[in-house]
DNA sequence: CCAAAAGTGTTCGAGATACACCCATGC
DNA sequence: GCATGGGTGTATCTCGAACACTTTTGG
């Protein structure tokens, strides 16, 4: 199925004499996928194996199919380039980047998804995912350069509304895995933070924000006295929210 | 301009030998114009002319054109649809819908962007603007109909953005004129929310919230005791929050 | 018994809430 | 002088910030 030109749409069926000026695109999804790695917030990258941006870094993406929707596309992404499916990520839609020359090859629309997953299973060789690798997200962003495309722009938003949404969502736990203590919940957001976070009152908050972690009758077996485990709760949203210490 | 079948795109060129599923689509722009109207949160409609949903109600909107980006393109029937330019509107990305069907024409990616205006001039007979209308989102949302395409949602996801933003940017000012008294402004909140709030308390919080509003010299001369006329602050986010009352 | 990591109690201050009154104009 | 709408003061409570000690394991 194709759009042909005598498409009409709304109103506008002035254009219709401007046709040829009507936008027909190629439709990608790109993917921010974050996860703590080495004590770091780190991002998804793919080394380019051909041009443009020839041996460069990239976000892990491609083209929307015909008939796909586009979380559907972002999905399957996922899945090809990390071997992970959807159930175990938090995944959501960040923006939609569409510049006339974003793509030196022609206009390409992409919406960026970002996603959160806990520390990624090692590339699978013979997969898309054995080209990915992981990148702090400092180190990805140091040179204004390192990225292809405008994908140091989508990374910055990615890690921006991250940042955001822990504070307010109790997305923090889609960094963890199935159970974790509460000083792993807080590793995470010093992490994504970068800042440190009282021990005490993290803890009395966090048990004590209606449910944000669901407490199970496991502990944890080392080092030092034993943790209590917890899972995810059933908030959405968190009351009262989690306050980022601010820079005044 | 056009994507050729040969364009290559980051790592998948295995889509190569499968090139007749890789989508290409018409890109469009969607508004959510949302204002002040009647002491109700209104929306900016537009009655379609053709078919399909002849007869219906649409988000005003239309086709990206080539060499065009995104924002310009929402800016452009921003102006088109209401006659006012961007410098007097908040205008920011909302989300982009690509379902495969949700245009029953063919395959159409659109891009929603939220628009927050004061009290909007008259539609100016000869323009787009003559054939829109301002409804109130209680009505738009009142029959699940009513809306062509997928607009419904879009509105609702453009409600809910509106809503949440007021609570940690100076948003509401937008919805205000250059020069507003603190009670137009509560006035605002209460109307998006569909609350009361407290007129001593707020007017304190307003006032003590750095970069909220800037008060000048000037005050109102109608009624009862003058009003001292603010204007817009220079703050991007709210230090501390407006809280918005929870229902518990 | 000592090291390592987890969990708890208390105080203090800022901000949210609740409520009652005085102020400045037009008529 | 009264109706209309604008602005201020004060008490109380909740929540966030700061801070020191006890608990439970492994070796």
């Amino acid at each position: 199925m194709t759009i042909t030109r005598r498409l009409s749409y709304r109103q506008d069926d002035d254009y219709d004499s401007a046709v040829p000026l009507r936008l027909n695109a190629a439709v990608a999804v790109d993917l921010v996928v974050l996860t703590i790695w080495q004590e770091r917030l780190a991002v998804l990258l793919v080394e380019r194996g051909v041009a443009p941006y020839r041996g460069g870094l990239a976000l892990p993406g491609g083209f929307v199919l015909e008939n796909e929707d586009l979380p559907a596309a972002a999905a399957r992404e996922l899945a090809e380039e990390t071997g992970v499916t959807v159930d175990h990520v938090h995944l959501e839609q960040l923006a939609t980047y569409g510049a006339p020359k974003r793509d030196p090859r022609g206009r390409v629309v992409t919406t960026a998804y970002l996603a959160l997953a806990p520390t990624l299973p090692e590339p699978v060789p013979g997969t898309d995912a054995a080209a990915a690798r992981l990148v702090t997200v400092t180190d990805a962003m140091s040179d204004p350069t390192r990225l292809a495309f405008d994908h140091r722009q989508i990374l910055a938003d990615g890690v921006e509304r991250a940042r955001d949404k822990l504070e307010y969502s109790p997305l923090a736990t889609a960094f963890c895995g199935n159970e974790f203590t509460i000083a792993e919940l807080r590793r995470v957001y010093e992490t994504v933070w970068d800042t440190t976070l009282d021990p005490r009152n993290f803890h009395r908050k966090v048990t004590s924000t209606a449910g944000f972690v669901t407490p199970t009758d496991r502990m944890t077996r080392q080092g030092g006295r034993p943790a209590q485990l917890f899972t995810r709760g059933d908030a959405r949203l968190l009351h009262p929210a989690m306050l980022r210490p601010r820079a005044d």
